[in-house]
DNA sequence: CACTTGACCTGTCCGC
DNA sequence: TGCGGACAGGTCAAGT
């Protein structure tokens, strides 16, 4: 699923949605979906009040006021859905709603909270929910290597540019999903920026001009600021907190839309595999430069 | 070392 | 209708 902007849509909604709320009680279903200790869960989880959702890379952080910190990795099919004591199916959820009765099937982990429950639904179990002292979420492996957020002020094409000589030799492709070079961009967002900057996925990153970083930047820029505004890319699964799916995808440009004509040239995109995904190009607009 | 592959899981879709 | 295989938005560990 989700990638920068469905997990910052999540956070949004979440931030809305449960701020405030006092955690009264959890369950867990797939004790890898939330793998702390239960001692430690009841010491700090139970009757802690959210005091705030934040988020880094693809990572949501549930602050407590007991000064602990639920860490939350959707990964490819987490969902987190919050459902108000009141909520009633159908009602101001007509179309756009992908979940049904919660808890379903793939309801990992429930939270109950004051005024309702908060959903942590897995469909394949790589998601995770982990507890750690808010101090120490700095000091987590991947908040220590993750690279810096595509969308903060000091994200610029040099930075930009000096992130990705870590990874000279690799496909640009694989430079852009690595988490260590640039927090957030995963595969629907890597394909659409790279056809918005004419480069093929193949381009080894030695072979990128300046030129083509400064048009990288600014297409990462402008296709994850508009996919917030539509609420994030529903492929599958991705729901944003109160069930319903992001509509990103009705704009994007090649991903899924293998088949159909470039909206550049008319020319049929195809699907094919780069750097291990399935990966959308237009043959004509994107071409691997050769000496 | 830099880079690629397999593993973690369930579900769906496609060809036989 | 059933069955095998490929594939799905992410990230690690292990392999080359």
């Amino acid at each position: 699923m989700p990638e920068l902007p469905e997990v910052e849509t999540v956070r949004r909604g979440l931030n809305d949605l449960i701020v405030g709320q006092e955690i009264k009680d959890i369950w867990i279903g797939w004790h890898k979906s939330f793998p702390n200790d239960l001692i430690q869960v009841k010491n700090y989880v139970i009757q802690a009040t959210i005091v705030k959702v934040r988020r880094r890379a693809k990572v949501l952080m549930i602050d407590l006021d007991t000064n602990y910190t639920l860490v939350i990795h959707l990964k490819m099919t987490g969902q987190l859905v919050y459902r108000g004591k009141n909520f009633i199916f159908g009602a101001g959820h007509p179309t756009d709603s992908l979940i049904n009765d919660l808890p379903d099937k793939s309801t990992r982990v429930t939270i109950s909270l004051d005024s309702g429950n908060l959903y942590f639904n897995d469909q394949r179990k790589f998601g995770w929910i982990k507890l750690f002292p808010t101090l120490e979420v700095p000091n987590i492996d991947f908040m220590k290597k993750v690279g810096p957020e595509p969308l903060g002020e000091e994200f610029t094409p040099k930075v930009l540019e000096a992130r990705l000589q870590k990874r000279k030799n690799s496909l640009i492709k694989a430079a852009l999903l690595d988490q260590t070079v640039l927090a957030g961009l995963g595969n629907i967002y890597v394909d659409e920026v790279l056809f918005a900057s004419k480069i093929h996925p193949e381009t080894r990153v030695r072979d990128i001009t300046y030129n083509q970083i400064k048009l990288l930047y600014k297409n990462i820029r402008n296709i994850l600021t508009l996919s917030i505004e539509k609420g994030g890319s529903t492929d599958r699964n991705y729901v944003d907190a109160e069930g319903k799916r992001g509509s990103y995808l009705n704009f994007a440009k090649v991903f899924r839309r293998e088949g159909q004509p470039c909206l550049v040239c008319g020319t049929e995109i195809i699907k094919t595999r780069v750097a291990g995904r399935g990966t959308h190009i237009c043959p004509y607009c994107q071409k691997i430069p050769h000496d």
